[in-house]
DNA sequence: CTATAACTTGGAGTCGACTCCAAGTCAATA
DNA sequence: TATTGACTTGGAGTCGACTCCAAGTTATAG
C-alpha cells in the first residue's frame, strides 16, 4: 500500500540538515541523480534519496571530497559491492583512512586532557610526517615520541601516506 | 652550552610535513608569530616553533579552522591553562567536538564494515540532524561489532550534541 | 485579481586554505 | 664573474564547497 512517501526539497533539507541550495548543488554536480519533478517542475524526493544525502553528509565528516564520494554512493544504492572488487578495495582503503583519522583525533583529545589535567608539559601529536626522501639530511635525534597516546591506536593501520583532507 | 638548535624553513617544513609556503602563510595570517630572521633575512625556527606547527596540523585534522586555533596555540606556548578559565572551557568544548567526531567516523567505519561483510542493507549514519535533538541513542547498544577500534573511545563522553564544524 | 510562498533556473560571488609567481637578496661555487 | 640555490617579499591565482541572486513559474489565500 504505502507507495513510497515523497518529500519536497524543503522537507528533505530539514530532514537531512543539508540546505536546499546545497541539495540542488549536489544535483548540479551530479552527486545526486537528477531528482524527479512534479508537473510544475518541483523536485520530488523519497526516502532513498534522503538516505543518500545522509550518506553524503556522513562521508563529508570523514573529510572526503565530494568528487570521491561517487563510488561510495554507487555501492550504497546498488546491490552488494562484492561484485565490484575494485570498490571493495576502495572501501577498505577509505576505512583505513578513517581509522587513522580516529587515531589522530584521539591524539588531540589526549593533548587536551593532558593540558587540562596538568597544564604543564607539551609534546606529541605527530604521526606520519613523510620523511626519507629529503636530500637535506635532518640529523634529528627526534626525542619526541608518541607519548601520551598509546601505541594501540596505531596498531590498526598507521597511515597509508594519504593525509586526511580535513 | 646547548643553545637551542635552530632550523631553516626547509628543515622545518620537512620535519612537520607542512610546506614552506604554508608555513609562511601561517606567519602571514599571524597564526605563527613572526619568526626571527638571520642577518640575511632568512627565517629561523627552533623546536618550540616546530611544536606549534605540529599542533596546528594536529588541530587541522580535527577540522578546526585556522582562525579558531589561536587560543589553543596560546595555551600551548604559555603556561598552564588553569589560569585562563575561559580557555579551559574552550578546550573542554573542543574536546567534546572531537569525541563526537570520532563517533561519526566510527559510524562510517561501521557502515563500511557492514557493506563489506554483507553488501545488502543500508541505514545508520546520522547523528544530530537538527529537528528535535532528542536522539541520544548510541550509548553502546550497537549490535554490530565496533570492529577494530575499541569502544573505549566512547567511554569518555560520547557527544553533547555539538555539531562538528567539519 | 493580486500577492505571497514555494519552488525553478543559470550563473555569479564568497570564503578558507592554500599554492604559485616574479622580482629581488645573499652566499658559495665553477 | 657568472651561475646556482636557498631564501625573501607582496600579491595573484586556484580549488572545493558552498551560498546568494535575479528572473521566472505555479499554487493557494485573501
Amino acid at each position: 500500500m504505502k507507495e513510497a512517501q515523497t518529500f519536497t526539497i524543503k522537507q528533505t533539507a530539514n530532514q537531512t540538515g543539508i540546505s536546499e541550495d546545497t541539495i540542488r548543488y549536489y544535483e548540479k554536480i551530479a552527486l545526486l541523480r537528477r531528482a524527479e519533478r512534479k508537473d510544475n517542475g518541483h523536485r520530488i524526493y523519497r526516502q532513498e534519496d534522503i538516505d543518500t544525502i545522509q550518506l553524503i553528509s556522513c562521508l563529508k565528516k570523514t573529510g572526503m571530497p565530494l568528487d570521491e564520494m561517487r563510488p561510495f554512493l554507487a555501492v550504497s544504492t546498488d546491490a552488494d559491492p562484492a561484485e565490484y572488487p575494485e570498490l571493495v578495495e576502495l572501501l577498505r582503503s577509505h576505512r583505513e583512512n578513517i581509522v587513522s583519522q580516529i587515531a589522530s583525533l584521539q591524539q588531540v583529545v589526549d593533548f587536551i586532557d593532558m593540558k587540562l589535567e596538568n597544564g604543564r608539559y607539551r609534546r606529541d601529536c605527530s604521526e606520519e610526517i613523510q620523511d626519507g626522501m629529503s636530500e637535506d639530511r635532518m640529523e634529528e635525534p627526534k626525542p619526541k615520541s608518541v607519548s601520551t597516546v598509546q601505541m594501540s591506536y596505531f596498531s590498526v593501520s598507521a597511515g597509508t601516506g594519504k593525509s586526511p583532507t580535513l
